[in-house]
DNA sequence: CGGAGAGTTGTTAAC
DNA sequence: AGTTAACAACTCTCC
C-alpha cells in the first residue's frame, strides 16, 4: 500500500502528514481518482478530518508556523509529466518551491551495464522532460546533480532547506536498497518522504501481498490478484503549472565516486568527465549531460527518446483502431522493419516517458468499440502490459535472487555452460562467469557478435547491437538458440548482453523472459524449440530482414538465405560472398572480391537433440536454484555423464560453477575415467538407447496435453 | 472420362 | 509465442 515515511522525531507533524497521504490513498483505491488537476483538491476542504484538529489543537499551531513545503521531486524511472501519481502527490503538498531533479548516480554510470544507445535514449528523455518542465514554468527545468543520491542528499537537504522528498517507487533490487538508504537519510534530516507507485498497472508490492507474498508466475495469477486489488487507476492529466524552484546555492563539496570498475569503459572514446565539473556540470547550470561529457562514442540507434515522441506514437497507434483492438503478439512479424510490427512503446515505458496506465486505458477505450471482436490477453496489447506487471511483481517478491539461478527457489537448476560466479558471502552473482568449456565460450561470443553462421540469428543480434531493439519473437529466437535450443549456455549470459544493448532494457522483464525462454521459470515446454531456418521462413520467404542486417548475403537466392552453406559455390560467387571460416573479426572479412560469411557453428538438429536431452535430465532431477546441492556444489552427483553441460564428476562449485582444482580432483578423475568421454570432444546425437529414460518429465506432459485439449475445445 | 501420380492441406504425435 | 514426420484426404494435371 502506498504510504509516506515520516520523521519519528516530529510525531505531531507526522500525524497531519500521514493523513495527507492517506487521503490520497483513499482517493486512488476508491477508483474515483480520475483526472485531477494539481490544484483541484484544497487542503482546507478535504485534507484533515475536523476531528483531528479538535483532538490535536497543537496541529494548527504546527501547520500555521511550519515553513511552507520546499519539495525535491526526484525523477528516476518516471521521465514524464502526464499520469504521474508521485508528481501529483508533490503538487498536492502545495509547495512554496519545487526542485525537479535527477541525481547522476555512479551506480548507473559505472556499475550497471548500459550501452551507448540506452545512454542516448535516457538523455533524450531527460532533455524532453526538461523542456516540458520549462514550458510549465520558465524558471524551472530538470536539474541534473552530478553526485550519488546517498551522499548528495544530506548536504542538499540542509543547504536548500528541503522539507519533503517525493519520488515514484522503484521495484528493482538495487533501487530498493538505494531508496531504503535514502529514506533513512531523509528521516535523519527531518525531511518527509512521499513515495507513490506509478510504474506499473498495479502497485507491485500490493500484488505480491495479495498473492500471499509469492511471486506471480503466470498471467492468470496476475489477473486474479488484479481483480482483488480493484480497477487499474485512471490516468492523471499533466499539471498545467509548476511552482518555482527555490535558491540553488551549492555551499558544500562534491563527493566524486571511484571510477573503477567501469563496466561501460569499452564505449568511451574519451575520459569520462561526469563528475569532474562539479555538481552543476560544465556550464554550472545543472544541464542534462551530453554523450561527450560521458566520454562516449556516438550512439547508433535510430530510436529516440522523450515523452513528446512517446505520446505522439501512442496517438498514431490508437488512431489505427483495427491494429489496436485486434493485436495478437504471436501474429506480428519479427522480420518486419521500417516499420516494425509491434508498438515500440517499451523503451518509453522503461524510462517512464509514457505511463503504462495511459496506454492501458486508451487501448481499452478502443477495445470497447469492438465488443466481442477484440483480441484478448495474453496475446492482446493489454495482455502484453499484464506480462510486464507479472515480471515486476515477481521481481518485487524475489529481489536480487530473481536475477540469478543461485538461491532462487523459482528458477529451475540446469547445468548450463558458462555459469555465473557466485560471491559466497552475499550469495549473489558477481557479474563474471566461469568458462568451464572453451567451445561454449566461443559459441557465446559468436552469438553475441552475430557471426554464428545462421543468418536469422546473426541478423537479429546485429540489429540488437546496432539499433538496441528487436522484435519480441526475435528475442525468443536468439534466447532459445543461446540456451536450450543450441548452445546450452546459461540464460544469465544472454540476459547480461540484452541488459547492455537493449534501449528498452527493463530488469524485471529481461530476467523474466530469459527464464521463460530457457524453460527455467514461467514456461516449461522445452521441446518447443525455434528453428533458425523454419521459423523465419514462415514470416519472410524472401529474407528481406536478413539482407538488411547481414549485407554480405544481400544477393543470395532466397532458397539459401537462411542456410547459405547449402548454396553451391557458383551461386555463392554469383552473390559475391563465400561461406567459409568463423567470421572471426581478427581475420580478413574479404577474400579477393568476395565478402565472407561464416559456416554454421554447429549442426542445428544435432545440438537441438542434445539440448532437449539435457533439459529432460534437468527436469527429471528437479532441483531449483535454492536446492542444498546447488548451494554447496554437490549438484553434480545428480547428473550422469550423458547430460550436456559441466556435469563430469561428482563435485562442482556453487550454482553450477566448476569446482576449484583440489586434492579430490584426482579422485574424481579416477572415478570417471572409464566411462567419461573427454570434455570438448565433439559428440554425436545421443542414440535412443543411451537415453537414461524416455519417460517424459511429468509437468510437461500435462501442460502440453491440457493446452491441446483447450485448443480443441476452443475450435468447437 | 478414369486413374496414376504429384501436390496441397490438415491432423496428429512425438521430440 | 516450435518443428518435424507421417498420414489421410483432398485437388490438380496429364495422358
Amino acid at each position: 500500500m502506498a504510504r509516506s515515511y515520516v520523521t519519528p522525531g516530529a510525531s505531531k507533524i507526522a500525524e497531519s502528514r500521514v493523513s495527507i497521504s492517506t487521503r490520497n490513498v483513499h482517493r486512488r483505491d476508491s477508483g474515483v481518482r480520475d483526472v485531477v488537476s494539481a490544484t483541484a483538491l484544497q487542503p482546507s476542504t478535504c485534507l484533515l478530518p475536523k476531528v483531528n484538529r479538535i483532538e490535536h489543537p497543537i496541529c494548527d499551531f504546527y501547520t500555521s508556523t511550519m515553513p511552507a513545503p520546499r519539495v525535491v521531486y526526484w525523477f528516476r524511472t518516471d521521465l514524464r509529466l502526464h499520469d504521474s501519481p508521485a508528481l501529483q502527490a508533490a503538487l498536492d503538498l502545495k509547495p512554496e518551491c519545487l526542485y525537479p531533479i535527477w541525481t547522476w548516480d555512479p551506480h548507473y554510470v559505472y556499475r550497471a551495464r548500459v550501452g551507448v544507445n540506452r545512454w542516448q535514449f535516457l538523455l533524450d528523455c531527460q532533455n524532453d522532460l526538461s523542456k516540458g518542465i520549462t514550458k510549465l514554468n520558465g524558471k524551472s527545468k530538470l536539474f541534473v546533480l552530478r553526485e550519488a543520491p546517498q551522499t548528495l542528499f544530506p548536504k542538499l537537504f540542509r543547504s536548500w532547506r528541503i522539507t519533503h522528498l517525493v519520488f515514484e517507487k522503484d521495484t528493482d533490487a538495487y533501487a530498493k536498497d538505494r531508496d531504503r538508504e535514502v529514506v533513512k537519510i531523509a528521516q535523519e534530516a527531518g525531511v518527509e518522504v512521499v513515495m507513490r507507485s506509478g510504474r506499473t498497472l498495479w502497485d507491485s508490492d500490493e500484488i505480491v501481498k495479495a498473492h500471499g507474498g509469492k511471486p506471480t508466475m503466470s498471467i492468470t495469477q496476475v489477473q486474479a490478484v488484479g481483480a482483488k486489488l480493484g480497477p487499474i487507476a485512471k490516468p492523471i492529466l499533466a499539471p498545467t503549472s509548476l511552482p518555482d524552484p527555490g535558491d540553488m546555492k551549492l555551499d558544500f563539496a562534491q563527493e566524486q565516486p571511484g571510477q573503477v570498475p567501469d563496466v561501460n569503459a569499452k564505449y568511451r572514446k574519451d575520459e569520462e568527465r561526469s563528475y569532474d565539473t562539479g555538481i552543476a556540470g560544465p556550464l554550472g547550470n545543472f544541464s542534462v549531460p551530453t554523450l561527450e561529457e560521458l566520454g562516449l562514442k556516438p550512439a547508433t540507434t535510430p530510436h529516440r527518446g522523450g515523452e513528446s515522441i512517446a505520446l505522439a506514437m501512442l496517438d498514431t497507434i490508437i488512431a489505427n483502431e483495427d491494429y489496436t483492438a485486434t493485436f495478437e503478439k504471436p501474429k506480428t512479424a519479427p522480420t518486419a522493419f521500417e516499420p516494425q510490427a509491434t508498438t515500440l512503446m517499451s523503451p518509453y515505458l522503461h524510462f517512464g516517458a509514457i505511463s503504462v496506465r495511459l496506454i492501458y486505458h486508451r487501448v481499452e477505450e478502443v477495445i470497447k468499440k469492438y465488443k466481442g471482436k477484440a483480441s484478448q490477453p495474453p496475446t492482446s496489447l493489454t495482455g502484453q502490459l499484464l506480462f510486464r506487471d507479472m515480471y515486476f511483481a515477481a521481481q518485487a517478491a524475489l529481489g536480487y535472487r530473481f536475477g540469478q539461478t543461485y538461491n532462487n527457489d523459482h528458477c529451475r537448476f540446469v547445468p548450463w555452460h558458462l555459469p555465473s560466479k557466485i560471491d559466497e558471502k552475499t550469495g549473489l552473482i558477481t557479474g563474471e562467469h566461469d568458462i568451464n568449456d572453451a567451445s561454449a565460450e566461443e559459441m557465446f561470443v559468436r552469438w553475441r557478435e552475430g557471426r554464428t553462421g545462421f543468418p536469422w540469428i546473426d541478423a537479429l543480434m546485429r540489429q540488437l547491437k546496432h539499433e538496441g531493439w528487436i522484435h519480441h519473437l526475435g528475442r525468443h529466437a536468439v534466447a532459445c538458440f543461446l540456451t536450450r535450443g543450441g548452445c546450452y549456455v546459461s540464460w544469465e549470459r544472454g540476459a547480461e548482453v540484452f541488459e547492455e544493448w537493449l534501449v528498452d532494457h527493463e530488469a524485471a522483464s529481461n530476467i523474466g523472459n530469459w527464464q521463460w525462454l530457457s524453460c527455467t521459470a514461467f514456461y516449461a515446454q522445452f521441446y518447443r524449440c525455434y528453428s533458425p531456418i523454419a521459423f523465419p521462413k514462415k514470416w519472410d520467404q524472401e529474407g528481406a530482414f536478413v539482407r538488411r542486417f547481414v549485407p554480405e548475403l544481400r544477393s543470395l537466392p532466397a532458397k539459401y538465405i537462411y542456410e547459405p552453406w547449402k548454396a553451391p559455390l557458383q551461386d555463392q560467387r554469383a552473390a559475391g560472398v563465400l561461406i567459409k571460416g568463423k567470421g572471426d573479426p581478427e581475420h580478413q572479412q574479404k577474400e579477393g572480391d568476395y565478402a565472407l560469411y561464416p559456416k554454421p557453428m554447429f549442426d542445428f538438429a544435432e545440438r537441438r537433440d542434445i539440448c532437449i536431452q539435457g533439459l529432460k535430465k534437468a527436469y527429471r532431477v528437479g532441483m531449483f536454484g535454492n536446492h542444498q546441492k546447488v548451494l554447496d556444489g554437490t549438484w553434480r552427483e545428480m547428473f550422469d555423464d550423458d547430460a550436456e553441460g559441466p556435469t563430469k564428476g561428482r563435485k562442482g562449485g556453487p550454482g553450477g560453477t566448476t569446482a576449484e582444482q583440489q586434492a579430490d580432483g584426482l579422485e574424481e578423475a579416477k572415478d570417471d575415467a572409464p566411462v567419461t568421454p573427454k570434455r570438448g570432444v565433439k559428440r554425436g546425437p545421443p542414440s535412443p538407447k543411451a537415453t537414461v529414460s524416455s519417460k517424459r518429465a511429468k509437468g510437461q506432459e500435462t501442460i502440453d496435453g491440457a493446452f491441446k485439449k483447450m485448443k480443441r475445445k476452443g475450435k468447437k
